[in-house]
DNA sequence: CTTGAAGCGATTTTT
DNA sequence: TCGCTTCAAG
């Protein structure tokens, strides 16, 4: 078995697999076999130590490399690797954080609160500080800041001495925002998505007896995608690794592209410094694309300047040249893609080997209706989720709340839900008075009481019916789950009784939706969990699906083109690969130009073009639909900064001087310049860059370095000549061009353009 | 107070 | 296109 383990690899995968014992960091090109390395090396750890499977703990980045992952250990190591814990970061940590709960009396049934959930919370903390109605960007400002002091494991306590709160917009109320959410979320039995990470760390760390559990049982890790670990990524494999030290990272610094959410590249660039006696491996040659398409990645990342010495190369010396076709609009650029893959399925291969890459979501639409058009097969990943979608998490609220009846999110959703006369007022009302009930009855059967005591609550007749009919049936039903219960019963009973049937059924047939299919898809994917894990409880189903809150993926085979972001491609590979958009503003991106020295949305750009063995061609449309108009687009700066030898230029936009497609109302063209353009911001980002040091301060993401535009900058008081005095909220982008937003006293922010804007300091 | 209709505006990347 | 906010009517 040990000699077929090794046979297959090249010198330096083969020293990375043996040596078991001690840190080792593999340093790993596109396609140099890195998921190869982990494969064997814990094929290895089993066959040739005799390592429990079960002391073995893998971790990926995404879902879907680790399902990857684990059929390939499965193919490598045989059945004996089943016992293997191989997970993603976050359930990794949900998967320990239950044993954790313990530690501090938490239940360890909790809800999972997605960003949705985070969100309504946060507004709901706004509005009992009587900031109410701050608009949607507070939300999202306030949400983002306290999800990147968990990612950095800072906890309210500790946020005025990390962070310089004087500097931040909103430093006065932050922390009493950060602390009131957590309160809520807590009291609601609730842990959101950064917890998994935070929550973990800090009971290991304040309960070194549950750590050295974890270290008696767990004795090799291997972590994939090391480059793109955050801080409590980082922390949480860290302390689980130092009870032996036997931890194995594989990473490839040119293939960062999540600094945007907190990632550190530093983790792998000083691995050497927190393991001084490690091993480094690097795997430089590249088994996976064709040398034509390795010239141009190689190409496109030899531009970036901060990154590490490396140089892959092939042996799979002969190969097509990659393409560029240039066309008219985004339509044709979809039908062009698509006639691309017919071309290559009739050439032979298979459809699940082609993907169509993408900068954003939004991208997938025309390429969908195109491929339809042409009866291919394909499937989306990622983009509006199955589990995102509204039934869906409407009815996902009532299951939530019968398992969990502190979870206040999901009582928010349902409770006026479909429409029974519980308006915004009596929703207030409610959760005051729940509030105030939690403050007495502590236990879950005592705060059961709230059902009946409504009566006593204020709200009006019509209002508190309501509420007493739906809570009659749902303690009802909750009786019910709380035995073992067959799901597909249970989802029928909650459609029929909450009225959502009705409601949904009602939609599809007055809009020509098809909500109700999603609903039995639903149901499907609960009977399919009850058959895989017959003694799942509901919760079980429930914490399962808040991890996979970004796949369509219910489990249906994987035989159709792939569509998907280029950030959902990482660590897969195809035979022929489409990168689509190859325009300014699009690719790179013109929202990423702010926090990017330009070398991330390149580093991006690599990871797409890597995941392609022998073909690739990528797409630029002249003009296309963006924000609801048609404009004009400028080539990708990528295009012009490609050697022109590298590849061939198809510009079918000259054959047809007409604008195919459009047509009727939305007749706008070019009339409207393109929002963004990624080099008009970057420079302008550089011109007026301000400089910061953050010697002593972790920067999380910027939060310290206040926007300037002109004479003004985030936090002043200004006097506006109609609105009167208010606070600069934001700044976004700088100059003439400058927007800046102002907070007034009425509570509402408005956006201005500084230049038409006659704005004097108050 | 609640609801439904109409208008509006805004759209990165993910666990 | 779609989801959200705003507005007027019941």
């Amino acid at each position: 078995m040990a000699a077929d383990i090794l046979a297959n690899l090249n010198e330096p995968q083969r020293e990375a697999v043996k040596k078991t014992e001690g840190p080792v960091l593999v340093l790993a090109g596109a396609g140099s076999g890195k998921t190869r390395t982990i494969v064997h090396r814990i094929a290895y750890l089993i066959h040739e130590k005799n390592i429990f499977p079960n002391r073995i703990v893998a971790v990926t980045f995404t879902n879907k490399a680790a399902g990857e992952m684990r059929q390939r250990v499965l193919e490598v190591a045989g059945d004996a690797a089943m016992s293997c814990i191989l997970k993603t970061y976050h359930s990794l940590g949900l998967y320990l954080l239950r044993e954790l709960c313990g530690y501090i009396s938490f239940p360890r049934d909790f809800t999972i609160w997605d960003d949705t959930d985070q969100n309504g919370a946060i507004n709901g903390v706004l509005e009992s500080l009587s900031r109410d109605k701050l608009n949607k960007t507070h939300i999202k400002y306030f949400s983002q800041k306290i999800g990147s002091f968990k990612d950095n494991l800072i906890s309210p306590e500790q946020l005025p001495e990390k962070i310089n709160l004087d500097e931040i917009e909103f430093g006065d109320i932050l922390q009493e925002v950060y602390h009131l959410y957590e309160q809520k979320k807590m009291d609601s039995r609730a842990m959101d998505f950064s917890d998994l990470l935070y929550q973990t760390v800090k009971i290991m760390e304040n309960f070194p007896e549950s750590l050295a559990n974890f270290h008696r049982r767990y004795h090799y890790f291997l972590v994939d995608e090391y480059q793109d670990t955050n801080h409590s990524q980082y922390t949480m494999i860290n302390l689980l690794a130092k009870g032996r030290n036997n931890l194995c990272v594989v990473g490839d610094d040119d293939q960062a592209i999540y600094t945007w959410r907190g990632a550190n590249i530093n983790n792998i660039l000083d691995f050497n410094r927190d393991f001084p006696d490690a091993m480094t491996v690097k795997l430089e040659e590249n088994y996976r694309s064709t040398q034509p398409v390795l010239d141009l990645a190689n190409d496109v990342i030899n531009q970036n300047k901060n990154r590490m010495d490396k140089a892959l190369w092939t042996q799979i010396r002969d190969g097509q040249k990659p393409a560029l076709y240039i066309l008219n609009s985004d339509i044709d650029e979809s039908k062009q893609i698509a006639a691309q893959i017919e071309n290559a399925i009739s050439s032979g291969v298979a459809p699940s080997e082609i993907a169509v890459l993408y900068r954003v979501n939004s991208q997938s639409r025309l390429i969908e209706e195109a491929l339809l058009q042409k009866k291919i097969k394909y499937r989306v990943y990622g983009g509006v989720s199955f589990f995102g979608r509204k039934e869906v998490k409407d009815i996902l609220a009532y299951l939530r709340f019968l398992v969990n009846p502190f979870d206040e999110a999901a009582l928010l959703r349902l409770v006026n839900n479909p429409p029974r006369g519980i308006g915004e007022k009596s929703v207030e009302r409610l959760v005051e008075f729940r509030n105030e009930v939690m403050q007495k009855e502590r236990t879950l059967s005592d705060f059961l009481r709230i059902f009946s005591l409504i009566e006593d609550s204020g709200l009006n007749k019509k209002a508190a019916d309501g509420i007493s009919q739906l809570f009659t049936w749902m303690k009802d039903m909750r009786e019910k789950i709380m035995r073992k219960v067959d799901f597909a019963l249970l989802i029928e009973d909650v459609l029929e009784r909450s009225g959502l049937k009705a409601a949904i059924e009602e939609e599809d047939r007055l809009l020509g939706t098809s909500r109700m299919e999603n609903i039995t898809e639903l149901k499907n994917s609960m009977i399919f969990f009850q058959r895989t894990h017959p003694d799942a409880v509901l919760n079980d189903y429930l914490q399962e699906i808040s991890l996979f809150s970004n796949t369509n993926d219910l489990g249906e085979p994987d035989d159709g083109v792939c569509l998907m972001t280029v950030h959902n491609a990482k660590g897969l590979e195809f035979d022929t690969v489409i990168i689509a958009g190859l325009d300014d503003g699009i690719f790179p991106h013109y929202l990423a130009a702010e926090r990017d020295d330009g070398e991330e949305e390149r580093r991006l750009l690599y990871v797409a073009i890597t995941r392609a063995r022998r073909q690739l061609f990528f797409t630029r449309a002249k003009r296309r639909m963006m924000q609801g108009f048609v404009q004009t687009t400028n080539p990708s700066v990528f295009i012009s900064q490609i050697n022109e030898t590298l590849w061939e230029k198809n510009d079918y936009s000259l054959n047809q001087p007409g604008f195919v497609g459009y047509s009727g109302s939305r007749n706008n063209y070019g009339e409207k310049k393109a929002p963004g353009s990624y080099l008009q911001k970057q420079n302008e980002i550089i011109k007026n860059k301000t400089k910061n040091s953050f010697n002593n301060v972790i920067d999380l993401n910027n939060v310290n370095s206040a926007q300037k535009a002109g004479e003004f900058r985030s936090g002043d008081r200004v006097r506006h000549p109609n609105f009167g005095v208010g606070k600069i909220f934001k700044i976004e982008g700088s100059g003439d061009a400058a927007k800046v937003h102002i907070f007034f006293g009425d509570n509402k922010s408005r956006k201005f353009i500084l230049k038409y804007t006659r704005l004097e300091k108050a």
